[in-house]
DNA sequence: GCTGAATCTTGACAGTGTCAAGATTGTGGC
DNA sequence: GCCACAATCTTGACACTGTCAAGATTCAGC
């Protein structure tokens, strides 16, 4: 179906979208301009007029997913303050939601399909600022004797690398059946930040369902 | 340089090595067999009599690096039998060596390259391999009360992902200098691994000087 | 309503993955 | 030693890709 204008009208937001669902179908191999244009309508230069190149248009897609995760982490914490293990767990949370929820999504954005990052500004800003906001809820814990002592960035990327190691396991159907059927998602999750803190995760901290 | 012989002699394992050369001058977009083989020095549709495709030569490339982590983790292992700490600590140690020693090749084996990785039983096997070898520590920890009890594979996942996490801050750059400046490699990664285990880790259980 | 800028199309070019057909060489059986 | 067959490698072709240049169309400010 042809458009009835010449001009797209939003095209930049429209290719990002198509840019993401044409990723997630056909993977980082089968991702072209040309099909991403096709899939919004418009001929397969056009996107020139809006990305330098075709990482530019990659570059714009993993930001705006780190842009959702960073919301997300951000709305979870809010309810919360001076209450730095419910931060702590509920930024937790909402990382393993938007893995879970927003799957597509959360691959593309951690896939590695966007390379030489340093060169898009936008992406390095929002991926430092989503660090940081664990950075602080660390600090948080730290200071009221949830968590160890020591640099803070560390263990930030300590527990964002477990959260991380978690979902791809789940996502990969790779935990054994025997711990499936024993443990929720919600105990599981809970395990896992139990390891680092040094008062014990009450069980019922999170809702039951999703 | 033209060969002498019409046939190569080995060409699988040149298309490797060639192939992880290019692969970490000009990353995942800017691989190509058509470079590959002109590297290797034969003629562009050679690799076909080796590989089905170019995602099975990427495949070959990422095997061959998690088969060299795993042996030098298992290497790293094999000296202490009958003591987990040191098992765990060298295990984290070696993986941690290889990603900055053999930065190219560890890059190459998680950076994604590889889609659709259950289609490449070797692959699978190995990557499986390794962390069966992590998962059998763990449980050895467990059993000697220096980890947590609990899920044994959830634990291995979270220790795997906390290093993973961990040498991409490094490699990134990404670890403020009030952190460098304090600490050595190995004092951060005792402090890492010092967060999961019960009893508290001996500053001097690792060499000074890699 | 005129003009320059923004947006989009068309056409072209070198490079790409992949296959088919053919050339060259190794290998097992006699 | 020789023959047939399989393995290996080259050449040539095809559709598809990223990217750029030139032109068409529309928008925005004066």
């Amino acid at each position: 179906m042809p458009r009835k204008t010449y001009h797209h009208g939003d095209l930049k937001n429209a290719l990002i979208r198509s840019g993401a669902k044409v990723l997630a179908k056909e993977g980082v191999s089968g991702f072209s301009l040309r099909k991403v244009a096709k899939h919004a309508g418009v001929s397969h230069a056009a996107p020139y007029a809006h990305f330098a190149d075709k990482q530019a248009l990659i570059a714009a897609i993993s930001t705006e997913g780190f842009k959702r995760l960073y919301e997300s982490m951000d709305a979870a914490i809010e309810p919360f303050a001076d209450q730095p293990l419910c931060q702590l767990v509920a930024t937790a949370w909402a990382y393993v939601q938007f893995a879970l929820h927003d799957m597509d999504q959360f691959k593309i954005t951690f896939s590695g399909a966007l390379e030489r990052e340093k060169d898009y500004p936008a992406f390095v800003e929002i991926s430092q600022q989503a660090f940081r906001r664990v950075v602080t809820v660390v600090e948080a814990c730290q200071k009221a004797d949830i968590l160890r002592a020591g640099p803070s960035d560390l263990l930030a990327v300590a527990i964002w690398g477990e959260l991380h190691g978690f979902v791809s396991l789940l996502t990969e159907g790779q935990i054994s059946h025997t711990v499936l059927d024993q443990y929720s998602l919600q105990e599981m999750l809970i395990f896992m930040l139990d390891q680092f803190t040094l008062v014990r995760i009450p069980k019922n901290i999170l809702p039951k369902d999703s």
